[in-house]
DNA sequence: TATGAGCGT
């Protein structure tokens, strides 16, 4: 084993020896605006050079305090350097061009000046049954006015297709007679007669949703599916992913057919470990009920 | 981190 400590290194021997190198030295000629900077070094054959290198100066604004800076005497431990950067300590690169975020903003402030300005006092939605300033299904008078609206329109609709077809069931002519007609989602179809319910047994609960949490984030559908079939039949399960991403958010609605069922899930399953996660299940809030 | 999406005006 070689003792570092006795015998220095081949670099440090180059060094110490007498080989010493000579100082940097800057030279600028106003003339041609070059300045040449020359410095010796060791290649890597340990011979000494000479590294001669040329800048062109190019005349250019800076800043007022750049300018009185560079104006300076020289102190500290530089006192005693040439004029201009040492390259010994200082490195002269390329110029670095920096976007600044806010001249950005202020850009697009200007803009968005007009168009607001454009829709101010502008009325953009108007409510198709109390001619509010609001969405439709957002109407404070949609349960109940929106029915008594739709039964009007329904018996205007059998009075026009009595001529027609005068045996078929007013909901189903009115259904299948409006070809361009606006949509009528199932669940309201058969106008006021409610046939669906002697055929469902009655309507499905609505409430009887709940809302899952702390899920792990690879829990999939038929995970939860497997995990609350035990409790009741289930009509839906949504889990909420990223639209971008499609990663699991953690949380999750199960819908099902009996609020019973509904209810003996969250009191089965809330504090249940699941995937080294303690699930939390509660009552779902409908979402868009926000005021 | 956490209450979903769709239709339309």
């Amino acid at each position: 084993m070689p003792d570092i400590d006795a015998n220095p290194s081949w670099a440090d021997q180059v060094e110490d020896g007498d080989d010493v190198l000579p100082p940097p030295t800057e030279d600028f000629h106003a003339s041609t605006g070059t300045k040449i900077l020359t410095e010796y070094k060791f290649n890597d054959d340990d011979k000494k050079v000479k590294v001669v290198r040329t800048f062109k100066i190019e005349k250019r604004k800076v800043s007022k305090s750049i300018a009185t800076r560079k104006a300076w005497k020289k102190f500290g431990a530089a006192e005693k350097d040439a004029p201009g950067p040492n390259p010994s300590n200082t490195i002269i690169s390329e110029d670095v061009i920096i976007q600044f975020v806010h001249s950005k903003d202020s850009q697009l402030n200007d803009n968005d000046e007009d168009p607001l300005n454009k829709i101010k006092g502008q009325k953009m939605v108007s409510c198709r049954i109390c001619k509010g300033d609001h969405w439709t299904t957002k109407c404070p008078y949609k349960d109940s006015l929106a029915p008594l609206q739709e039964s009007l329109d329904e018996k205007k609709k059998d009075g026009d297709a009595v001529d027609a077809a005068p045996g078929a069931p007013p909901g189903g002519a009115a259904a299948a007679k409006a070809p361009g007609g606006k949509y009528v989602p199932p669940n309201l179809r058969d106008g006021g007669n409610r046939r669906g319910e002697s055929m469902m047994g009655g309507r499905k609960d609505e409430s009887a949703t709940i809302r899952v949490t702390n899920l792990s984030e690879d829990t999939r559908e038929a995970d939860l599916q497997e995990l609350f079939k035990p409790f009741g039949n289930i009509s839906r399960i949504y889990l909420a992913k990223d639209k971008v991403t499609g990663q699991s958010k953690g949380f999750a609605f199960i819908n099902f057919h009996r609020r019973e069922d509904a209810a003996r899930a969250i009191q089965g399953i809330s504090g249940f470990g699941y995937d080294h996660l303690i699930l939390n299940v509660e009552w779902a809030k409908p979402s868009g009920t926000n005021p």
